[in-house]
DNA sequence: TATAATCATCGTAAATATACGATAAAGGAA
DNA sequence: TTCCTTTATCGTATATTTACGATGATTATA
């Protein structure tokens, strides 16, 4: 019997539900088209779902399917306004996620 | 036609070829079996296949495709010793990773 | 009120990821 | 050489993701 499993050098202490909500923000990044989005939503800090959708060449459907999961994983907040609805970075939780890939990293 | 884009407040300046890679490297931690490894190879610096698929219950095929994607992505590097693997991290892309998520958020 | 604009959600097809057992490859031990 | 250990890869079943058109919900405008 092999159960040996050799010691730790130091620990890594996080709860199982921000791990769990931390892999859900490396998820959230880890596709090409919502990557794109982040990146658009950094340099224009106010724009509506319509401008990403112009911005980018896929259906509406498909841009707000992506939106929902970056606003489940936390990293952006959108504000209804009449019709439309404003996105912009949740810059709390994007400072938590930074400060954590450097605890772990 | 309302093919409209607000402007820019900023640029977000990274190449095709590294953005791919970065979002890869999210992706590849976008995996709760792939992050564990990854916190177990942080907390075990220096340890071989067996030992990962003894932590984790899941089958040592699983555990090898799991570091396939994590070697693939440029986190871990994997040194064969006889009949073993001894895997540990790749420090530099780390080093990298950590970087570039500074830079973008 | 009727129409248009804007966006989220639903249903679904296709692609990708995940997990497993079986097998292959390669080195060490008997 | 034969057997054992260790790990990667193959083939495959299931689950999840991704993308789309269609539809619904909500608000503004004519």
């Amino acid at each position: 019997m092999s159960e040996n499993i050799p010691e730790a050098c130091c620990t890594l202490d996080i709860s199982d539900e921000k791990q769990e909500k931390l892999v859900a923000m490396f998820k959230a990044l880890g596709n090409p088209t919502r990557f794109e989005i982040m990146k658009f939503l950094v340099t224009h800090p106010s724009c509506i779902t319509g401008d990403i959708v112009n911005y980018l060449p896929i259906a509406q459907a498909t841009v707000s399917q992506h939106l929902k999961v970056l606003r489940d994983a936390g990293f952006i907040k959108g504000i209804i306004t009449g019709t439309a609805t404003q996105y912009c970075l949740h810059t709390e939780n994007i400072d938590w996620f930074r400060s954590k890939v450097g605890d772990i990293f």
